[in-house]
DNA sequence: CCCATGATACTCT
DNA sequence: GAGTATCATGGGG
């Protein structure tokens, strides 16, 4: 049987919104640390105005406009790093936001990633924490994810698993259903699911 | 359980 | 100078 395969460059080259999807049930791998992705969220600089890289090229977003399957590792809120994995052609600027997993291997090592978390399906909740719990910083920004430190190997989730709805945290472009998740996964349910009632007198 | 708020520093205008 | 692809905590139900 397939043990199994590091996704190659080709998987990332292809239109955004078609790798999130199949990213669900991927497994990123950085030492001895394993985690099975459960929600991702695509954006795609071009057409979509809550991409860092909608206002065109900055220092930030070099890696974003680089060639596909490389990681994207940001900063923001003061405090927090997150990583994404870039989509597309060289020259666009879409990727792929790492929002939660499930540590599948190196339990141990991302505890001590996460001093103070005792439940471990809280690991890897939320795209800082993701981050942490792989022990990924700054430094890793720009990193190619094919044959190199971080890898992904292959796997799906269950397509009749799949849920989208609207992006987390973000302002501008907010209605556009780009954020996927797996259901019923205990890794993102705590976690704003896409069922909030709407207010509906308007305001 | 759910919601509201403060922390904190980098990036772009 | 304003905004931010967030998290942990604390209070109320």
């Amino acid at each position: 049987m397939a043990r199994s395969e590091v996704l190659p460059r080709s998987f990332f080259d292809r239109p955004v919104l078609d790798v999130a999807p199949e990213l669900l049930g991927a497994v990123v791998v950085h030492g001895p640390v394993a985690l099975r992705l459960t929600e991702v969220e695509a954006y795609d600089g071009a057409n979509d105005p809550a991409s860092h890289a909608y206002r065109g090229l900055t220092p930030r977003t070099t890696v974003m406009f680089g060639p596909a399957g490389h990681l994207y590792v940001y900063f923001t809120y003061g405090m927090h790093y997150c990583a994404n994995l870039v989509c597309g052609p060289d020259g666009t600027a879409a990727a792929v936001l790492l929002r939660a997993g499930e540590v599948v291997e190196g339990l141990d090592v991302a505890r001590t990633h996460r001093p103070g978390v005792t439940k471990d399906s809280v690991l890897a909740r939320g795209p800082a924490n993701l981050v942490r719990a792989l022990g990924l910083g700054p430094h890793h920004n720009g990193i190619d994810v094919i044959g190199g430190d971080v890898q992904v190997r292959r796997a799906a989730a269950d397509p009749g698993e799949i849920r989208t709805g609207p992006r987390v945290g973000v302002s501008t472009g907010a209605t556009r259903p780009w954020r996927f998740w797996i259901a019923g996964d205990p890794t993102v349910s705590a976690y704003r699911p896409g069922t909030r009632k709407p207010r509906s007198t308007a305001r």
